[in-house]
DNA sequence: TCTGGGGTCCTAGGACCC
DNA sequence: TCTGGGGTCCTAGGACCC
């Protein structure tokens, strides 16, 4: 599979995942066109390749396709997240089948990494064809594998594999001729590589940059000059230099945030702060999941922006919290604080959130606390686990009681002092684990 | 009538310090 | 006449992703 010196990432992508996985327990939605809606079905989150082809765009309005829907027979389907989840934890257990380096990038798609696999298949594309089937077999949701020698390549291939049915839904560049990557690379839009969006696209098309072979050819200094480091980075990742490693542990959430749609209108505090305490316990929750505390609670009320009749007003304020915290309360305390702050009366509110700011990881107040003892045994039993604490931690951990208590003890357990306070603020601090 | 939710990174500019 | 310069931290905004 290629020189073991040289990186090969394979994308694993599921196809319309949200359609996919109502089809596979509904299999009657096979042969008819389906979309996924969002919350309070207000917009497609996913579609189906029939509604794709019919040129209904990511994003739209449920309401507006109605006589679409009625043309075609359209299906919409609300969603159903925690179904998607499972679907997506059985394909990625699946994956670690394959390599055991896997990042687990969405939930419907994942990153391998293909270094020093390449004795056990004749060739990246048998084993992207064994993963469709496997996965077909255990899941019944339909995969494309793209293969490159970087994250960026590897992205692109699996573009290839779902537009060219030549590739039968696995594309792999690594073993491609330089001829027909080029033929392929001309075919396709700029906008399709990974990090060019909406806004870059225009501006490179503008300089005449139009298709990914154009941005692979341009100089990378020249794109870095042009658009910063970020676009320097994907012009190498499509020449083959590999910039963006595998990310196998995820890591922990910067910020994290709840908000919502309202299905009508909210006019009254009252029921923007029942919806914020909401908010605020479910962001909570994965706040303490990741064993962090935040140091702040951002609030945030908005208007419907697309009722031109109505008033807007759009208004956030970030409420520091006196010590970092995790409690559910003092979240929704922070937050109905802030809402105080900036409810302005008369407005009809469409959507209102939280955002959990400046996290930290969850320490703890490492102390001992606890009758010194009056007898001989006890003192040396304390004296043991402060040793084992310390021991584990790798640092003081720290007596919290009186002086006359640690010096009885000191006396009780061969004249060894611990370290002591009487302020519980004092203790050292540990990282939850 | 009805228009998603949750993230990341980079950059520029201001404040502040020495 | 002539008015520094570098480093760091913070924030807001822009761009991207799924």
């Amino acid at each position: 599979m290629g020189d073991p010196t040289k990186q090969i990432f394979a994308l694993v992508d599921v196809n319309n995942m949200y359609v996919s996985c109502e089809r596979a327990f509904n299999p009657r939605l096979r042969d008819r066109p389906v979309v996924v809606l969002s919350n309070n079905d207000g917009c497609a989150v996913a579609r189906s390749n029939e509604v794709k082809a019919l040129g209904v765009p990511m994003g739209a309005p449920w309401f507006q396709m109605r006589d679409l829907a009625r043309q075609h027979g359209i299906v919409g389907l609300s969603s159903n997240y925690t179904l998607y989840a499972d679907m997506s934890n059985r394909i990625m257990a699946i994956l670690r089948t394959y390599s055991p380096n896997v990042e687990v990038y969405s939930i419907d798609e994942s990153f391998l990494s293909l270094n020093g696999l390449g004795g056990l298949w004749a060739s990246p594309t048998a084993m992207g064809q064994d993963i469709r089937a496997k996965v077909a077999q255990w899941t019944s949701l339909p995969v494309c594998v793209g293969v490159g020698q970087s994250k960026t390549l590897a992205k692109l291939a699996n573009h290839v594999a779902k537009k060219f049915p030549l590739f039968d839904s696995v594309a792999d560049f690594t073993t491609m001729s330089d001829a027909r990557t080029a033929w392929l690379l001309q075919r396709i839009d700029v906008g399709e590589v990974w990090g060019v969006g909406r806004r870059i696209g225009a501006k490179l098309r503008a300089m005449g940059i139009n298709t990914v072979q154009d941005l692979k050819d341009a100089p990378p200094s020249t794109m870095r000059a042009h658009f910063g480091v970020v676009l320097e980075r994907t012009c190498n990742e499509l020449r083959g230099v590999s910039c963006l490693e595998l990310e196998e542990v995820a890591p922990p959430r910067k910020e994290i945030v709840s908000s919502r749609s309202f299905g009508t209108m909210v006019m009254t505090a009252a029921e923007l702060g029942e919806s914020l305490s909401t908010y605020a316990a479910r962001a909570g929750e994965k706040l303490r999941g990741q064993h962090a505390v935040c140091g702040a609670v951002h609030v945030f009320v908005q208007t419907n922006r697309f009722r031109d009749q109505d008033d807007q007003y759009s208004n956030g304020i970030t409420i520091p919290l006196v010590e970092p915290s995790a409690d559910n309360r003092v979240l929704a305390g922070a937050a109905l604080h802030g809402l105080a702050m900036i409810y302005r009366e008369g407005f009809k509110y469409k959507k209102a959130g939280i955002m959990l700011m400046d996290l930290q990881p969850d320490t703890q107040r490492q102390g001992v606390l606890f009758d010194a003892g009056r007898d001989r045994a006890r003192s040396v039993a304390a004296m043991a686990a402060l040793d084992a604490l310390n021991e584990r931690f790798g640092r003081d951990t720290v007596h919290l009681g009186s002086a006359g208590l640690v010096r009885r003890w000191a006396m009780l357990s061969e004249n060894r002092t611990p370290r002591y306070t009487t302020n519980w603020l004092e203790l050292p601090k540990v990282r939850a684990q």
